[in-house]
DNA sequence: CAACTGTTATACTATGTATATAACAGATAT
DNA sequence: ATATCTGTTATATACATAGTATAACAGTTG
């Protein structure tokens, strides 16, 4: 029931950020669903080989985002009450992080209709039932 | 003819970064045409009020995307065989990139229809003649 | 010759990433 | 109660990146 990690060691994008975009990945294909527990910072962090504190911080800024909730003693589990639902600040801030983006693609020759097919295709392989763990 | 730099030195996005993106976004927008020059690394800098390095690491790395063109002494123009088109790595990176963050809007219940809409208005907001300069 | 180009080198500060230990406080199971 | 688990906090260190500050070099152009 596990999420699989995988991180990239060799990456510039900081393994805290790879690490919360697959907890992302994972709520957003549903293997992950509200109330679902997640591993200790400890067992998390000795299970993938990196530091205690570099799952905090993804921990913490998937908390402050409001993907997960933290009981004090308790452990971590996915927001039982689902994540905030997007509102004008997240728009924004998407919208800020696809302008550039887009821009580079239509300089590289992408019609809109191919920008269009790519974003279509990765959102469908997230919502797509992908044989489950047997 | 300039093209009208917008830095926000308060934003976590390096200032580097905020240049290159907003020298590709004025090619998108063809306000930036294949051999058109741009100023000088020292101009440049002393114009926008930072240091001449921050110019150059955007232009070097401009010109290794191949969005420009340098000249050793004669001065830095977009590149006048247009820019290099999509190929199999610019594709991926591209995947890459949109995975997480179309992750995340799924997260926050935006639909498929809603997550193409704005991607694709951003897309045709750069290809529009937005009323040029007077 | 002077003034401009990109380029290179060095040095310094500040910040972010990641690690390594250590300790604290509350909950829980034995 | 004792041991063990939880998240949390506090230091310290190492390293890379971002940005600035000077300075100098080499070629071009006026």
């Amino acid at each position: 029931m596990d999420v699989y990690i995988n991180l990239d060691f060799e990456s510039n994008e900081p393994i805290y950020t790879q690490l919360m975009h697959q907890i992302i990945a994972g709520i957003a294909k549903k293997e992950l669903k509200p109330g679902d527990a997640l591993p200790s910072v400890r067992s998390l962090a000795a299970d993938i080989g990196i530091n205690l504190h570099t799952v905090n911080k993804a921990y913490q800024q998937l908390k402050q985002e409001g993907f997960i909730l933290i009981h004090r003693q308790k452990g971590v589990v996915i927001n039982p009450d689902g994540v905030p639902q997007a509102d004008d600040q997240y728009m924004n801030n998407l919208t800020s992080t696809l302008h550039p983006i887009i821009a580079e693609s239509i300089c590289r020759g992408l019609s809109k209709e191919q920008v269009l097919q790519l974003t279509g295709e990765l959102y469908e392989n997230f919502t797509k039932k992908e044989g489950g763990d047997k």
